[in-house]
DNA sequence: GTCAACAATTTTGTATACAATCTGGAAGTT
DNA sequence: AACTTCCAGATTGTATACAAAATTGTTGAC
């Protein structure tokens, strides 16, 4: 499967921003970037463009694109929306979601359960990335897990991060049992406002861990 | 205020998309395209990528653009989820709303009763279109009102057609005033609820003229 | 010394040229 | 006759060239 040189650029380039290799507010080159990548400029071009509709840098007339990280605010927003949607997945999979995949949710915290015990972060990642997926699949609309995966997407980098605080994976855990459990007895409200508060709570903790962490930068 | 000739054509599309001028799964020839706006190829990739990135045309590599209306079952997908952002709005705003924005959705309200007196859609329109979007302001969530403007926007030419339905408006009148009702009283449960089935019968309202306008069609 | 206007440079936006890939059909083989 | 192969045309993706706009630096007047 070949695709094309500006689509691996985006990607690249979502790294690069992610990981914070590009500050906030700093403005991308294009000529600097083609330079980078050994391409011209046209591919730059499409692949900031791409990473100006996703939201991670804009793009101003004339002017050029700069770097947009999302502040302290707009970060616990985007957690409120987050947990919201997931929220309505689970009330709509309450009702809609079959045997097979209840299986599939507990087997994939069994697996959760594994990583923890090991220590494996990368692979508690993994796992819990999946039962969320598994949960938006379940909602019955496949837009709505469009728009899920979409936002689960943009804010990978900020969960990740938060999963290292003491504790929080057992705990973690322990809220996606709570949420099969619900589904398993069909209680919609009880399985949506669990899972609402096992994501908000991401939010907060990742709004402590900054208001820790921001000193320390500057 | 000066925009990229870009812009201007990937609006222009989207209007022709929107209208029905381009129809479902038609090819978008880039040079015929830049031949009718009298420019390069270039403006027109570059709108049509950003089309490509609100889902109203696919681009698949090496072959071309294409348009993609939605189905029925998407709309109606789509109709849930504008559905259930309005009602967490709703319930968000039952407790952060400002005594002026009540006052604003009353005026607005207002207005709209004037639109239907005079029978002018238009009118009720845009009315209608602000009463939802002060709701969103005032779910105290910026980034929530944005997303919630974005499937605003998509799902507009949809919104339209079933005002249409006989005795709609009116009914749709109550349901505005039904939520201020419940806002004032800061009952989010009821106003959430309350705006949920006012946009969900959207939905199913479209539903059931899609049914009836898809075999005149053919 | 400060501010304003203007020119030079840089950078973005668009046009054109070229390369890579796909589509469709004709020719040839089994 | 059906299937495969390969070539020609068309179309997308990328590179380069040019035009328009903005930033920056300099010069000159007050």
């Amino acid at each position: 499967m070949e695709r094309k040189r500006s689509d691996e650029i985006a990607d690249t380039l979502e790294g690069l921003i992610f990981d914070g290799t590009f500050e906030d507010g700093q403005r991308l080159d294009e000529v600097q970037l083609a330079d980078r990548f050994s391409v011209s400029r046209t591919p730059i071009r499409e692949a900031l463009q791409k990473l100006s509709q996703s939201g991670l840098v804009e793009q101003i007339p004339h002017r050029g694109v700069f770097v947009r990280q999302p502040g302290a605010v707009e970060l616990i927003e985007m957690f409120e929306v987050m947990a919201e949607l997931e929220a309505v997945c689970a009330r709509l999979a309450a009702s809609r979601i079959s045997d097979e995949a209840l299986e599939d949710l507990n087997a994939t915290n069994a697996r959760c359960a594994l990583a923890v015990e090991a220590k494996d972060t990368d692979g508690y990642y993994t796992e819990n990335e999946r039962f969320h997926a598994i949960l938006y699949r379940q909602s019955g609309n496949s837009f709505l897990e469009l728009e899920c995966l979409r936002l689960q997407r943009r804010l990978q980098p900020f969960r990740r991060v938060q999963l290292r605080l003491r504790g929080r994976l057992k705990q973690s855990m322990a809220e996606h049992e709570a949420v099969v459990k619900a589904l398993e007895d069909g209680d919609g409200l009880l399985a949506s406002n669990t899972i609402r508060d096992h994501v908000a709570v991401q939010g907060e903790k990742f709004h402590q861990l900054f208001a820790i962490l921001k000193p320390a930068a500057e």
